[in-house]
DNA sequence: TGTACATCAGTGAACGCGCGTTCACTGATGTAC
DNA sequence: TGTACATCAGTGAACGCGCGTTCACTGATGTAC
C-alpha cells in the first residue's frame, strides 16, 4: 500500500484510497459523488477534505489519472504506428478505452476543462501531443497538427456515438471493424479522384 | 400560440410552453429540472406531469426536437452537396450547431438512448441515414454507409473536443477553419501513396 | 532516553439545498338532456 | 336555452432523499529539548 506521497498515516494513504475507490466506483457505474467516495473508502464524509479542496478537485484528478492511463494505453507495448492500417489500430484502443471505461471517459470529456491552467488540461494536452506527433510519424508530408485533430476528431466521435447508442447496436467484438471500416473509407474516399 | 395539439385549455398548451420554457433553460446554461422548468413556464411543480410521465419524458422530448432541429439546419436552404467541400460545410453546420446549443447537444447525446424504441430513438436515426444519403449522393463508388459512419464520427468527435475546450481555444470564427482543415487533411491523408 | 508539545488526518453532528414524486384537492371547460 | 354532470388540467402541501460543505472536536504521529 502507500504507493504515493507518506507513508503510514493515521489510515494509511487515504488520498490514494479516495482515488481508487472513486475509480471503482466509476467502473462500476455507481452514482459518484464526494460522500460516496467517502463512504466506499471506509471514511467519514468529511474526510476527503484534508486532500481534496472540493468534489471538483477529486473530479480533476480522476480525469487526469484517466487522461494517463489513455496515453499509456496509446503507446504501451506498441511500436510507433507506420501506417495507416496500424494508426486504425490506434483508433480501435481509443474507442475500447472508451468503452470499457464509460463513465471515466465521460468524466473525462464530458464537460469542458477548467480555465484555470490545473494538471489536467495538462494531461489532455499531452494526449493531443502524442496524437500529432503519431500522425506526423506515419504521415511526414502531411500538416500533422491539422491531421491530428482530425483523426483525434474521427476516433472520439465514433467512441461517444457507440458510447451513446446512437449507431446500430453492435457486438464488442465488432466494434473494431466499424473503426477499421471507418478509418478505411475515409482516407480512400477521394479515390474517385484518382 | 398552441400550435400543437388542442386548442384553448385551463393554461394555453402547456405541453408546448413546458418544452419551450425548457429549451430556453438549455439555452441559458441553467440547470435544467422538472421543477425548474415548471417554474419558468409560471406553473406548480406537479403541473408538468399532467403532460410527461416523468422527467425522463421531458428530456426525451427535449432531445427528439433538438434531433429534429439539427436535421433541419443540415438540409433546409441548402442544395445536396455535391463535392467534398461542401460536405465540410456541412460538418461546419453540425459543429456550429453543437457550438451555439451546447446543452442540448449534450442533451441529446450525453447519455446512452433509452433502449425503448421511442420517438427519439427514431429521431437520432433519421439524422443518421440522412448522412448516408448525402454521403451516397456525393461519393457513389464508395461505401456508403462505413463513410457515413466514419463522417459522422469525424464531425461529432470535433463537436465535441471543441464543446469541452480539448483543443487549443480559438475564437468562434475560426472553429470553420479548423472543421474544414480537418477534413481536407484527413481526405488527402493517403496522397503519400498517390 | 523521556517528557511536553505542535501538527494535522480523520470524526461526527449539523446546516440548508433543490430535487423528483405522491396525494387529495379545486375549479374551469365541454357535453348530454 | 338552461341545468346537471363528467372530465381533466392545474394546485399546493408534503414526503424522503442524498448531496456538498461547515464546524468544533479528537487522538495518533512526529519532533524539540
Amino acid at each position: 500500500m502507500s504507493t504515493s506521497s507518506k507513508g503510514g498515516y493515521h489510515h494509511g494513504d487515504l488520498r490514494a484510497a479516495l482515488l481508487e475507490a472513486a475509480m471503482q466506483m466509476l467502473e462500476e457505474g455507481e452514482p459518484f459523488s464526494l460522500r460516496a467516495v467517502a463512504r466506499r473508502a471506509g471514511v467519514s464524509p468529511t474526510a476527503p477534505y484534508r486532500h481534496f479542496a472540493d468534489r471538483e478537485a477529486l473530479e480533476s484528478a480522476l480525469a487526469t489519472e484517466g487522461f494517463r492511463e489513455l496515453k499509456a494505453r496509446l503507446t504501451e507495448g506498441r511500436a510507433l504506428p507506420a501506417s495507416a492500417s496500424e494508426l486504425a489500430e490506434l483508433g480501435v484502443a481509443y474507442v475500447h478505452f472508451a468503452l470499457e471505461r464509460p463513465a471515466l471517459f465521460r468524466l473525462m470529456f464530458g464537460q469542458p476543462c477548467s480555465d484555470t491552467h490545473d494538471e489536467r488540461v495538462q494531461a489532455a494536452s499531452e494526449l493531443r501531443d502524442l496524437l500529432a506527433l503519431l500522425l506526423a510519424h506515419i504521415f511526414p508530408e502531411a500538416d500533422a497538427p491539422s491531421l491530428a485533430t482530425a483523426a483525434w476528431g474521427l476516433v472520439h466521435g465514433l467512441a461517444f456515438l457507440h458510447l451513446d447508442g446512437k449507431l446500430p447496436a453492435t457486438p464488442r467484438k465488432d466494434v473494431a471493424i466499424r473503426v477499421r471500416t471507418a478509418f478505411e473509407a475515409i482516407l480512400s474516399a477521394n479515390a474517385p479522384r484518382r
